[in-house]
RNA sequence: GCCCGAGUGGCGGAAUAGGUAGACGCACAGGACUUAAAAUCCUGCGGGUGUUAAAACCCGUGCCGGUUCAAGUCCGGCCUCGGGCACCA
């Protein structure tokens, strides 16, 4: 049987009879969303296959069961990697990501996933990025986007905008050269505006909880008290904190070297040269080495200025310190090195007081020890009138106190910050932003968009770190759209997450040209149902898209406040040695090589069956082999076929709970499971004389949607109709329980014999049979029963003394 | 340092709500078929004691405790590996 050809033909097949295209109306609809990719230049991943298969199986299954499935894919196709290779090639990008689009689909297309091609796009179409474009307006229009001035970080050598990822260690990736921080003007989401409603917002959604804890964990919330300090001969600034309990125990304050603050106090500051070095030394830093630990407490006392502790009068110095950063809570913290293992740590290298007020609290006294005085009834010792108190009621009593006296407020702090949203670079939606020297900023009109990408050669950035945009004078240089005098436009662009923020709305109304997507289209299809992706992807882009999604629920263009209502992830799969796959470890498995060797259909079964789906798991050839035969012994099945309709009485029951095991793993990502619940299903008929023709439908029904080609095939030749356009098969419950089971008989907890019951047997006569089993009757010689547990159905359980 | 996840045979893994641990597959070994090989089929396959062969028994789900008639599963305390991170005050 030549595997290709019957690959070819349903391909073909599916195609013509446009199988799996979707209309916005019927009942029952369903959306299955998988994380479109990055079409990159090395084409398919056999991790990509494995999802993509896993949810194609989903999506068949329940197509057959009546549900109107919308199953989509498309490309995620701005991005770094296209745009090196363009530099270096002096091609356009939009010319490298055709061709890798093309690889990407033809790949997809040969392992025979029911994607709907037809609302298929790229977030580098301009028919897309226009509306990306347009939603970035509104975002401007409400007030959600403006410029600030922030650190970047920024290679001297290289002349380049630099991410985290290729400055670590502080030293640019691509030169070594230190990298240092520089400070450039961005467009900013305020994005720190939603954290209470992106947090609340989590309870409309049925995520995994380690999904939402993801999201609970990245916007950070902490709620404390933030409190008014003055300043010795006037001024003042705030902290917050979570323990004020602990104000007794101020001996310091310190201030974020690249802070606000500082620069606002600087014409006071006595030992200016010390404090200005150590600012220039922070910059070098990134946030990452400075917030890593044992790194060393640097920094120096503030000389000339001190602060009042505001409960008690006292006075205290003020230091810098980069352990704190200017851009979480006010960029000052009170420091209580008695209670705090960091304001210990920098205590300790700067010489400071230390002061107990949580009795048996002490950090100092106690080697470093991890301290956790909540809840555990401490009392306050050296704190007036508070002394006594347990530290709940501390808590409570001060601020109160504080509150009264006007310097302090109850106050929620939240970790997430606003969006950093500007990226100098060619290759992504550039902001639809035009400077005027007259009007300042102003938004393109919203007609005049998509603002496309200009067709140019060059792409590298300039000296000073600006877009290569900046350099294409003729698409810089353009009219005010508000005074029509000269203006220029904004050259950076938008970052990957952006487009990726909404694309699963546009797949409800892909070709709208009026609008992002019709409010019929979005409330017909209500939520994306089941949203499938890597764990990488489940903090930030989850965030990024649901805070977008909020954003234009807010301004009444989408109907809900949430349009993901599941999300979970799935493992890796690694390379035989247990490492992830990468050319140069040299462990690459490309799956097009598996599908000319073994066939699609062998290839989809391997990767659902090799392990547990939300787990990562080595690549086998040798397990993909027992799948290859697998199929063959499906295959083989057919010559047992006779004759005669129905399930055979000794068939029955496994077939039924075959099926109801097959639809509740495909259900639930038991994928694996599913495929050895077949596996069983076909050595049962293995041992059979002959099966029905019935019975090898079902059997080749159940793994359609796993294998679809072959099933197809052996399906047609046995005279059905095409298995796509058939029911998914029903089961009884009550036959899918076994007439008689043998169930295990325990004598204090050891299993000690077998005996064979009827369904529904009553516990007297289970009873009287564990007493009989033979061997079981040893243990219980000369021994008293105290008591004999019969869960029925499961075991019998005979404590004896 | 913090957060999340995971530790089960030679390997991937299974065990729905605490109820016969190791389903299913791979690898391996022995056998059948074959001139031979491949393919296919049959048998065995956690460790140990034991037996002509069985039966039977003991140990066993990272480690130490606990709860329970019963623990891979629940609780407390560790260890190791993988992933993430923004010293979050």
């Amino acid at each position: 049987m030549n595997f290709k050809e019957i690959e070819k033909k349903w391909q073909k097949y599916w195609e013509e009879h446009k199988t799996f295209e979707t209309k916005n109306e019927g009942a029952n609809p369903y959306y299955i969303l998988v994380e479109f990719p990055y079409p990159s230049g090395s084409g398919l991943h056999v991790g990509h296959v494995r999802s993509y298969t896993a949810n194609d199986a989903m999506a068949r299954m329940m197509r057959m069961q009546g549900y109107n499935v919308l199953f989509p894919m498309g490309w995620d196709a701005f991005g770094a990697p296209a745009e090196q290779y363009a530099i270096k090639n002096h091609i356009h990008p939009k010319e490298a990501v055709k061709e890798n689009i093309k690889t990407f689909k033809g790949q997809m297309q040969d392992l025979g996933y029911s994607f709907d091609w037809s609302r298929e796009f790229s977030t580098t179409d301009p028919e897309y990025y226009k509306w990306t474009q347009w939603q970035f307006l509104q975002f401007y229009k409400h007030g959600m986007a403006y410029k600030d001035t922030i650190p970047v970080n920024w290679c001297p050598t290289c002349k380049s905008v630099l991410s985290n990822e290729d400055s670590q260690g502080g030293v640019c990736e691509r030169c070594g050269t230190a990298v240092i921080q520089k400070e450039k003007s961005q467009w900013m989401l305020r994005m720190s505006d939603y954290s209470e409603s992106l947090l609340e917002g989590l309870n409309n959604t049925n995520f995994a909880e380690r999904v939402k804890l993801g999201q609970i964990n990245w916007i950070g919330k902490s709620t404390g008290v933030e409190m008014d300090v003055e300043i010795v001969g006037g001024g003042k600034f705030s902290i917050f904190t979570t323990c004020i309990e602990t104000i007794y125990g101020i001996t310091f304050f310190v201030l974020a070297p690249d802070g606000k603050l500082i620069q606002e106090l600087l014409p006071r500051v006595e030992n200016k040269e010390e404090v200005l070095a150590y600012i220039e030394e922070t910059k070098k830093k990134s946030n990452m080495d400075r917030t890593e630990l044992n790194k060393g407490k640097t920094g120096c006392r503030i000389k000339g200025l001190e602060a009042i502790n505001p409960i008690n009068g006292k006075h205290v110095p003020i230091f810098l310190g980069d352990f704190v950063l200017g851009s979480y809570g006010t960029g000052a913290v009170m420091a209580v090195p008695a209670h705090d293992e960091r304001d210990y740590e920098y205590a300790k290298v700067h010489h400071l007081e230390v002061i107990e007020v949580i009795e048996g609290g002490d950090i100092s006294t106690h080697a470093f020890e991890k301290h956790d005085y909540l809840g555990k009834n401490c009392k306050l010792i050296n704190s007036e009138e508070f002394s006594g108190l347990i530290v709940e009621d501390a808590k409570e009593k001060i601020t109160e106190k504080l509150e009264k006296m006007g310097v302090a407020r109850r106050v929620n702090n939240y970790k997430m910050r606003d969006w950093i949203f500007s990226r100098q670079r060619f290759w992504g939606e550039p902001i639809p932003m035009i400077e005027c020297p007259k009007c300042g900023w102003v938004p393109m009109n919203e007609e005049d968009l998509p603002l496309v990408l200009p067709d140019v050669t060059e792409y590298e950035p300039t000296d000073n770190g600006e877009s290569p945009l900046a350099k294409i004078t003729d698409w810089v240089n353009c009219t005010c759209p508000k005074c029509g005098g000269p203006a220029k436009r904004e050259t950076d662009t938008m970052p990957q997450w952006a487009g990726s923020s909404w694309y699963f709305l546009r797949y409800m109304d892909p070709h709208n040209t009026s609008e992002f997507a019709s409010q019929d289209a979005m409330n017909y299809w209500g939520k994306v149902d089941w949203y499938n992706g890597g764990m990488e992807h489940t903090a930030r882009h989850l965030l990024y898209a649901r805070f977008w999604v909020q954003f234009l629920h807010n301004i009444g263009l989408v109907p809900k406040s949430e349009m993901i209502w599941t999300r979970v992830s799935h493992g890796m799969v690694l390379g035989s040695n247990n490492e992830k796959m990468s050319k140069s470890k040299g462990n690459v498995i490309n799956p097009d090589d598996i599908v000319k060797e073994y066939g699609a259909d062998t290839l989809r079964v391997y990767e659902l069956f090799m392990g547990d789906y939300e787990q990562d798991a080595p690549w086998s050839t040798d397990s993909l082999r027992g799948c290859k035969r697998f199929i063959d012994k499906v295959i083989r099945l057919k010559e047992k076929v006779k004759e005669g309709s129905g399930y055979q009485k000794e068939n029955e029951t496994l077939i039924h709970k075959s099926i109801k095991k097959v639809e509740n793993d495909l259900r639930s990502m038991g994928y694996n499971t599913a495929v050895s619940t077949l596996m069983i299903l076909v050595n049962k008929y293995e041992d059979c004389a002959h099966i029905t023709k019935d019975e090898y439908h079902v059997l080749l029904t159940l793994l359609n949607p796993i294998a679809p080609h072959i099933t197809e095939e052996l399906n047609e030749q046995i005279g059905f109709k095409p298995i796509c356009e058939s029911p998914w098969p029903t089961y009884e419950e009550e036959k899918t329980i076994e007439d008689e089971k043998t169930i295990a008989v325990q004598v204090n907890g050891k299993v000690r014999g077998t005996i064979l019951i009827a369904s529904g047997e009553s516990e007297e006569s289970i009873k009287d049979k564990a007493l009989k089993e033979e061997n079981v009757k040893k243990f219980l010689d000369e021994k008293e029963i105290v008591k004999t547990i019969v869960v029925p159905n499961k075991i019998v359980n005979i404590v004896v003394k």
